[in-house]
This record gives structure tokens, C-alpha cells and sequence, in this order.
DNA sequence: CGATAAATTGAGTTTTGTCAATAAAGGTGG
DNA sequence: CCACCTTTATTGACAAAACTCAATTTATCG
């Protein structure tokens, strides 16, 4: 591999703005998770729920802005967490202060599972766009039914990592970005959204820390990604021309 | 980054040879999780017994040779898997048929949770040398207090993976080994083994697959190492010399 | 409309991978 | 028990991918 990425100083990204919104995006209504469509992925039967107390542990969905922290690394364990609407990443900060993106989590998708009651977080949350979501108290977790339900939602988390862990140790910065991108795609179309035209809630420094590169690499390799007809991208907008392709970089790339 | 590791023929390990032992070794006896000790780590209390039918759940301790498969991607996923004697490395093949080790457990490790009872086996698992391991049936798994317990175990595998993330996505050659062989000497100092001298039981091949990196590199840096008169290597068998140091390496270098 | 931040682009350097050859160990079979 | 063969590990020369530094452009926000 070429030269590690050094110590800089604007790694840390800032959490400021929300993004623009000319393009196709996420923005389903919040729903009290008592209501919403089972099929979704978002509800109490995905849930660990003790259903004997259902109002307290599910009427805590709330509407978070742009650039707040959900938790953070250290707090303590109290509740897990699934997106709503919006869009959450997941870092840690490295001992030399670089954030380390861990991942990015979609409307359904359940967070905040790495953490244990001693140590609490092992990493933080923030919204990358306006969000809502909906918190599980762990105090709730029904024990009765839990063992299969927490066994899968682990395995989804560690399928994830391990994905990551693929992509950082096995491809080239044209695979990452292509296995990123066609990821996005893939997930976008399981919720029911375009999986053509998709807009970006990350920013490129937010994907360069996710898959180990350097800004200038993210931004460079998909200028050529745009200049080869693979997509079309301008800022946060971004169009799949020829996912085949890139499905193929993404896999072949090693 | 530098240049990505290519697709090679030789990357799969054999699994062939027990390694030499003129070192330090890890060889306690088996022993029958009924009767091992409570602090060890690796016993009924910490395991997720239904202690209703220990016999069933804990006997089933057996002795495995080198090379041998405990599971494979795919496989069932009916049991957790605790290391007794020897040391274990799990790993998944990419699509472009490389091995990519994803850990290596030592005695009183837990590992097999990366499953799901839909999938099964997301990794495969084979042992690096002659070892015995505690098989827990996951049908013996009590319902009752599994919350606390399987989330204490979970966490601890979502934080390697995360440390393994973050060693890829943002260190360099050096501070990846140092990082490797700090990790190992904590461990093995953990289970009240020698934290100076120890056995590599993993070949130069798996370490560059776990680390991403090439074996050339990894022998050139090891061999660099030894000149800096941080560390003494020889084959398998390592002497840490300046462990501090290394620290600062693993540490620093990013 | 100006200021700040994000993104892009260019030039040069460094790290690490690749290819190839050699050495050292360990296991196997006569 | 020794010789051979296979596997693992080491070392050197070269090439390629990605990083760094620096400058510029484009957005977005106040």
C-alpha cells in the first residue's frame, strides 16, 4: 500500500451545516414506532421490546438537527437506537485524534449495539442531516424473547464490520469507493427509495475516514469514476450511469 | 496508501505443520470446563450455560491438531466456541478468493459469534496448532440470563473488529506490527504467561492477511525491528526487547 | 456580498506492493 | 538416521498507488 494518510488537522469534521437538498432524499415522515409498517423494519416486532410497558419504552422518538451527537464514546449503555429519517454515522477517535468513520447508519437501520454495560460506547453517534429516531431503552429489552433477536441484530453489526475490514485490507481506493457507492445503492432500493439518484448526506472527508483514504483520493477517484460514464456526481449529488461496472470494480478490485 | 496487495496463488495458508516449540509456549492442560477455574475466564460462569443440563452443555471439550477446522463459512450456527489450550485464527475469503483473518483467539477467548441462526457462519475457524476447545451449544444457552452476558461477549468481539478497522483504515506498516505484537503480549501477560518471550503460533502469511499487508513487508519490518533493537526474531519465536517503544510505534503511527 | 468551509486539481514524494531469487526449516521417505 | 523436498521466510530491485502540500474553485451561510 502507498503512503499512510498523516496526522492533519482538519480530519475532525465540524458537524455544522445541513446539506442541500436539490436532489432526491430521504425525508419519510416520523412515525411513533407504534404505528409503523412492520415490513418497514422499524417497529417493535425488529425490536426487543417488552411489550408490557410498550408506551414508555417506544414514545421516545424525537427529531434530532444536523451535526448532533446521539452519544457519545464512554456514555453510559442505555439504549439502542434505530434511524427513523435522516441519516447517523458512527466514529471513534483514534489515539492521534483522527475520527475513524465506522459506519453509515439508514432510515431502519439499528445502531449503537457496540457498548457494553461496563465500559459503555465504544464509539459516538452523530446525525449527518436532520434525523429522527427512536430509542430502546435497554431496560426494556424483553429477556424473554431476546436471545435470537440480539444474536441477529449483532451479526448484522458484525457483518458490517467485517465488511470494512474486507474493504480496507483487500481493495484499492477504486474498490472502496465502488463497493461504497454500489452499498448505497443497495440499501437505498431495499427501503424503497431510487437506487439511480441518490444524495449524499456524508461529506467526502466523512467517506475518506470511513474507507482510509485521503480526501484528494476520494475526490479524484470519483472525478474518474464520472469521467469513465460510471456515475454522474456533482457535490452531493450523485447518479449511478453504470452500476454493473461498477459492481465489478467493486468486487474485482483487490 | 501504497500500492494494494494483487490477487496471489499463495495466499491461502495450508494449515499443514504443528509449529516448532523451543519457546514460551501457551500448553495448559485440558481441562473439563466443570471443573476450570472461575478466574480463568473460560468456564460456566462465564459462558451462557443453561445450568439446568450442565453434562450435556460442557462436556464436550475435545482435542483438535493443527490445520483442523472448528467451522466453516456457512456451516450451522449451533454452538459458541471457547479456547482451552492452543490458539485459534478466524478468517473469510473475498470474492477474489483471498483468505482475510478477521482475529486470532487465545486460551480463554470466545469466538464463533459472528453467526446468525439465518445465515450461519459468516467465518471460517481453524486452529493454528494442536488445541482443545469448549463447544457451547447454542440449545443450551439459558434464555433467562443470557441478556447481560451475550451483550458482554458481543461487545468484546465488535471491539476487536473495530480495533482491527481502525489499525487498517489508519496505520501505516509499523505501527500495524507494533500494534500486532503489543496486542499479543498483553494478551498473553493477561493469562499469566510471559509477555517478553512468546511463540508466534500464527505464520508470516496469516499476520499479513489479518494485517493487510504483504509477507514480504511483514518479514521486512519484523527484520527491521530486530535492527532497531526493539525486538528479537527468529522464525516463530520473539523476545520483545524495547516493548515501550513499540508502543510508541503502534501508538504514533498513523 | 463577503467569509468560511467543502471540494477539486496539480506536482512531487513516499510507502508498499510485485517479481524474482535465495536461504533456512521441517517433514517425509528410503 | 540421513538426504531430499516442500514450505516458510528473507532480501533486493523496481514499479505503482496513494499521500502531502499547495493553490484554486465552488457552495453555502451570515
Amino acid at each position: 500500500m502507498p503512503a499512510m494518510p498523516n496526522i492533519k488537522q482538519e480530519t475532525l469534521s465540524r458537524h455544522t451545516r445541513p446539506p442541500y437538498s436539490n436532489v432526491a432524499r430521504l425525508t419519510p415522515q416520523a412515525v411513533n414506532c407504534q404505528v409503523c409498517d412492520p415490513a418497514g423494519g422499524c417497529l417493535s416486532k425488529q425490536l426487543l421490546v417488552n411489550h408490557q410497558q410498550p408506551d414508555r419504552s417506544l414514545k421516545t422518538n424525537r427529531s434530532i438537527k444536523a451535526g448532533e451527537h446521539v452519544f457519545r464514546e464512554g456514555d453510559e449503555f442505555d439504549f439502542l437506537c434505530v434511524v427513523r429519517s435522516g441519516s447517523v454515522k458512527s466514529y471513534m477517535v483514534s489515539d492521534d485524534g483522527e475520527e475513524q468513520v465506522l459506519g453509515f447508519y439508514l432510515p431502519g437501520d439499528v445502531f449503537g449495539l457496540d457498548s457494553s454495560n461496563d465500559h459503555g460506547r465504544m464509539s459516538s453517534a452523530v446525525t449527518l442531516e436532520t434525523s429522527t429516531l427512536c430509542r430502546l431503552p435497554v431496560a426494556c429489552i424483553d429477556s424473554q424473547n431476546v436471545t435470537d433477536q440480539l444474536l441477529r441484530l449483532t451479526s448484522t453489526q458484525l457483518q458490517r464490520d467485517h465488511n470494512l475490514v474486507l474493504m480496507l485490507a483487500r481493495k484499492d481506493a477504486d474498490g472502496r469507493l465502488a463497493s461504497f457507492l454500489c452499498d448505497l445503492s443497495r440499501r437505498y432500493q431495499a427501503r424503497g427509495y431510487s437506487s439511480l439518484e441518490i444524495n449524499l448526506s456524508m461529506s467526502r472527508q466523512d467517506i475518506g475516514n470511513y474507507l482510509g483514504l485521503a480526501v484528494e483520493t476520494v475526490s479524484r477517484t470519483l472525478t474518474r469514476f464520472q469521467e469513465s460514464s460510471l456515475i454522474n456526481v456533482r457535490r452531493r449529488a450523485l447518479e449511478f450511469v453504470d452500476l454493473q461496472s461498477l459492481q465489478v470494480i467493486a468486487g474485482a478490485q483487490a
